[in-house]
DNA sequence: TTATATATTATAATTATTCTAAACTGTTGA
DNA sequence: TCAACAGTTTAGAATAATTATAATATATAA
């Protein structure tokens, strides 16, 4: 399948010698128009229902964090029981709801460049991202 | 002893009937100038450390949790896999030394306000806080 | 002081993740 | 084309972090 090039070529980039199973991960990952947020098992269940046969947890795990190591996956923290991976793997910012748990991309027009002063000398900055939570407007938060 | 007083109304308002072991908790936790940065793990430690006899971790779970809802603790969520907390509740910024994997509390003046321009309808923003993320500056970053 | 409610505990259960060793498969070189 | 190799996938075991449980201990209120 040509179409499946691409992601071949994603995985080889990688360092993986791509297989049905990571090729279709890829798929699943890669082949939208929006970004997509998930956990591992969102994507684990995502495969199953896209898919008669079953991918390997492990293998999950692993294409995952070789996606992300190689910089194709991008990990967001947010919860600490929750391990959130966005295919948008530019710095950006985020809206995360906390009614839904639900984690919104930001565009860059959408905040202000953060002006950061503060200076740690022998330490230079890698990434500055924003992390706003917003909640229903007529929930009280006691 | 009366220098507890402040942990015993701390437990009492979290809805907690005070112990000898949460107190100590409160003490480790609270009696201190600087913010502290930690995780259960940490904690237990520390706790084993100043005691002899020791505190069950399920009693640490439950006290920190349990102050953490009432808004004594904040949680911080850097990676995923592992949890801090933080004993400065106030909204604000974080560096993260990705080196030495120290997170380090930022001052409100530090940071210039953040502004946002994104509104979502019927969601009010409860926080908006910046990670910035540090390393080395002789380190090349692959 | 006694009864009751709740905290603490050790341990079991659960969950998420990583490890392992065997089986399988793409790739390379003859 | 085919065998050999290297690397992937797999099920299941191992580990780690967290939560649940049920018995015991302790603070609190009557």
């Amino acid at each position: 399948m040509l179409k499946n090039m691409k992601f071949i070529d994603k995985l080889r980039e990688t360092g993986l010698s791509p297989r049905k199973q990571s090729v279709k991960i890829c798929e699943i990952l890669f082949n939208r128009e929006k970004t997509f947020h998930f956990t591992i098992n969102d994507l684990a269940k995502k495969i199953s229902e896209e898919l008669n046969e079953k991918i390997s947890l492990a293998t999950v795990y692993n294409t995952v964090h070789a996606l992300q190591k190689k910089g194709y996956l991008k990990e967001i923290s947010i919860n600490s029981d929750k391990s959130y991976f966005d295919t948008n793997t530019s710095v950006h910012h985020h809206f995360y709801d906390e009614d839904t748990q639900q984690l919104i991309d930001c565009d860059e027009n959408e905040i202000e460049t953060v002006n950061v002063k503060k200076n740690i000398t022998g330490k230079k900055i890698n990434s500055v991202e924003v992390l706003v939570r917003v909640a229903s407007d007529n929930q009280n938060q006691n």
